[in-house]
RNA sequence: GCCACCGUAGCUCAGUGGUAGAGCACACCCUUGGUAAGGGUGAGGUCACGGGUUCAAAUCCCGUCGGUGGCUCCA
């Protein structure tokens, strides 16, 4: 006799045992045509599952023609999408091991063991699809049946696929005592699959899928395990989602930093030089140097001071930090000195042997910096300090190298040199709370002039269970208090994650969502009480004996390179004037007016405004495009109109047209104003009150 | 590092074993044009690099380097 509550709080009463698709029915029959699954009790469930007790039901829909489905109703559509995409394979290539198929965020895909002779390439894609297709348009319903443990274990280990056994196997030692399968059809007759659940009623449900990409995978995970091939896909309810997707995707395309940057001539990356490593060309250098000084200034009103070290420093020196030999894989050898060599090469030393001796420190050498902060230390180690001192904050926008796998670079996102906007504070352990939340600050007043509004922080704790950590457990309550406190008052959402701290200390991460949506991790700001330790740092105390200072690393940015990155997709490359290479540029209607246009370009100079002018002898039209695709923030057309009124014709980047005449001397003003408060489109706003937003 | 795919002019890309192509960008000429490409002419390539197969290789094979998408990693 189930009770049944619905969302709006109504209840309806059934004699026998019900399921959410006679739920659904008894509501009325359009729920019934879409409903695609159910949540029940909070859990997500197939339409036929029977109910014998209270429970609150929340019917999953999904309707052919609705612009937008809800996330339960896609998780269903492409986890039932990737079955049928498994299905299609296996018609097209019957020897193929199914291993694992979830959906996941965008889309769905299967891991899959490709035995000899199996070769998936992505000009399969169209026929895979094309199998799916006809799956569908059968519209056979997904059927669920049940085996227990033993039994069930016996039916996978005789069909000899080990990942399924394996999959069964966690599943039962996750506390299941039954296994479940579903097929397409009907059990026996038509394909199936070993599968929790749930699914859409039947394949015709899925209403629109695209086969998108294949990728390599390992199984579990684990890179010395089986090499999988891994298929991705996506599916919705509607043709005209899939196609709203895959245009997003086009639209993030067109931001990739890696095409803006060429196009805006920002950076570029050369074989010649060496992969991962980035030449910034002029006007990126702009952008960069324009946002150091930002930091810079920011930096200095925080009291940071500061400082430069070198590029390279001694073995020994990441040898008490315990960078090197601990994370020698991402590093580039060590330098070794020219007599060092030459004893070595009369030795003979073997490469392994010059390896070990390196190692132990019996051969000494230099290292390319993988980390600014032993540099850091060894300035604070170069004074006595007092506990009147503290904190003393060391800033630098510091260039380390790491060697990274090859198959991680990517564009100017992960490098192998890059510049950290990097800092080091060296503080009593009472002052951590206050410098964690001096570090937040800045970040947000750099987000909130940048114009990103939606950011959050992640603060990283201790895994309780975990002995990995060091450091004396009080002292990290302290700190991970003071960094939940300082995420507190910065005021932005944040979610405190157990385990996710580093070994020597508590850390927050911040991660900012850029304007299509994407999260990226910037910057960090971590507590350590592990390098003061390793450099036997100290400082003098009130009651006149040494103490211990807690150090603090932030880059809240990250690196310039990631961030300029990310600048460069959150805005397309069209950049708010202030950080734009070419700020403004002027173009004569023709050479008439160029000796106008070159007295504007002079005065805009003035006002320290990078101005530039086209005086090439195309129409306007092409200037107009020209400078449209340079992203430039401000277009002057002067004709002779102008040079007579002493006026200039304003276009803005992203409204495409002419806003009309101003004075020269206002729009002067104007621009400068803009660029020196670092604002975004305030002259335009000032000058054309009516105008579009840019 | 692993797997798949890719590498042709500055850029975007065509070119299935038989004399290297297009558009844009660039240079020059004509055009002096008021808001998203005016017209013409020209220059520009060791087809990533090295080896092999072949009478003949951008094209087929092997290797190296580099890139892309994933996986793994990220102090």
């Amino acid at each position: 006799m189930p009770t049944i509550q619905l969302p709006d709080g109504s209840t309806r009463q059934f004699d026998e045992p019900v399921t959410p698709g006679q739920v659904a029915e008894s509501i009325g029959p359009g729920l019934a045509a879409s409903a695609i699954g159910a949540m029940v009790d909070g859990t997500m469930t197939d339409l036929d599952v029977p109910i014998a007790e209270d429970a609150s039901i929340a019917i999953i829909t999904a309707r052919k023609g609705e612009s937008e489905s809800s996330d339960d109703a896609l998780w269903l559509i492409r986890h039932s999408a990737a079955h049928v995409m498994a299905e299609a394979i296996q018609r097209l290539w019957p020897d193929v091991q199914l291993v694992y198929g979830p959906p996941v965020s965008g889309g769905f895909y299967y891991d899959m063991w490709l035995p000899e002779g199996n070769k998936i390439s992505s000009e399969d894609f169209e026929r895979i699809e094309a199998e799916m297709k006809a799956i569908v348009a059968e519209d056979r319903p997904f059927t669920r049946y049940d085996m227990s443990a033993t039994e069930g274990l016996s039916k996978l280990e005789s069909e000899g696929n080990k990942y399924k056994v394996d999959n069964a196997q966690r599943a039962i030692d996750g506390g299941s005592d039954e296994l479940s399968w579903y097929a397409t059809g009907n059990p026996g007759d038509n394909w199936e699959d070993l599968c929790r659940g749930p699914h859409v009623p039947s394949t015709g449900r899925i209403g629109a899928f695209k086969v998108m990409s294949i990728a390599a995978s390992h199984w579990h995970g684990d890179s010395s395990s089986d090499q999988l091939t891994r298929i991705y896909g996506t599916a919705f309810t509607d043709r005209k989602q899939l196609k709203r997707h895959l245009k997003q995707l086009e639209e993030a395309r067109k931001r990739d930093h890696r095409v803006i940057g060429k196009q805006l001539s920002l950076f570029t990356i050369d074989d010649a030089v060496g992969p991962g490593l980035i030449l910034w060309k002029p006007a990126g250098s702009i952008v960069r140097q324009e946002l150091q000084d930002f930091i810079s200034l920011y930096t200095r009103r925080q009291g940071y001071d500061q400082v430069f070290t070198p590029h390279i420093g001694r073995l020994e020196l990441y040898r008490t930090s315990g960078h090197f030999p601990y994370y020698q894989d991402s590093q580039y050898p060590p330098i070794i000195e020219r007599d060092q060599m030459a004893i070595l090469a009369g030795e003979g030393c073997s490469c392994g042997e010059l390896s070990n001796r390196l190692e132990s420190g019996d051969v000494e050498g230099y290292l390319l910096k993988p980390m600014n902060c032993p540099h850091h230390i060894r300035i604070y180690a170069s004074e006595p300090r007092s506990y009147r001192d503290l904190p003393v904050r060391l800033a630098e926008f510091g260039t380390v190298y790491r060697h990274e796998q090859s198959g991680e670079l990517s564009g100017m996102l992960r490098v192998r040199g890059f510049t950290q906007d990097d800092g080091h504070l060296f503080c009593t352990p009472e002052q951590i709370g206050e410098e964690v939340q001096g570090c937040l600050e800045l970040v947000k007043i750099i987000f909130s002039t940048l114009g990103m509004d939606q950011y959050r922080v992640r603060v990283g704790l201790r895994d309780p269970e975990s002995d990995k950590y060091v450091g004396d457990p009080d002292n990290w309550k302290l700190a991970e208090t003071a960094c939940i406190e300082a995420a507190e008052a910065m005021g932005v959402p944040f979610d405190a994650e157990a385990g996710e701290a580093a070994f020597y200390g508590p850390k927050i991460d911040f991660v900012v969502r850029d304007a299509i949506g994407r999260d990226w991790q910037l910057g960090t700001v971590q507590v350590d009480y592990n390098l003061p330790e390793r450099f036997d740092l100290s400082y003098i105390g009130a009651d006149n004996t040494a103490h211990r200072p807690v150090m603090i690393h932030r880059a809240p940015f990250g690196s310039m390179e990631r961030f300029i990155g990310f600048l460069i997709e959150h805005f397309a490359g069209a950049f708010p004037a202030w950080l734009s290479p070419e700020q403004v540029r002027v173009l004569p209607v023709s050479d008439k007016s160029l000796e106008y246009a070159r007295e504007v370009q002079s005065l805009l100079r003035a006002e320290d405004l990078r101005a530039g002018l086209d005086a090439g002898d195309e129409r306007l039209n092409a200037k107009v495009r020209s400078a449209a695709e340079k992203k430039v923030p401000y277009v002057l057309v002067v004709g002779p109109r102008d040079s007579e009124n002493r006026t200039v014709s304003v276009r803005a980047h992203g409204i495409e047209r002419d806003l009309g005449a101003v004075p020269l001397d206002d729009f002067l003003a104007s621009l400068a104003s803009e660029v020196r408060g670092r604002e975004h489109g305030t002259a335009i706003s000032t000058l054309f009150p009516e105008a579009a937003p840019a």
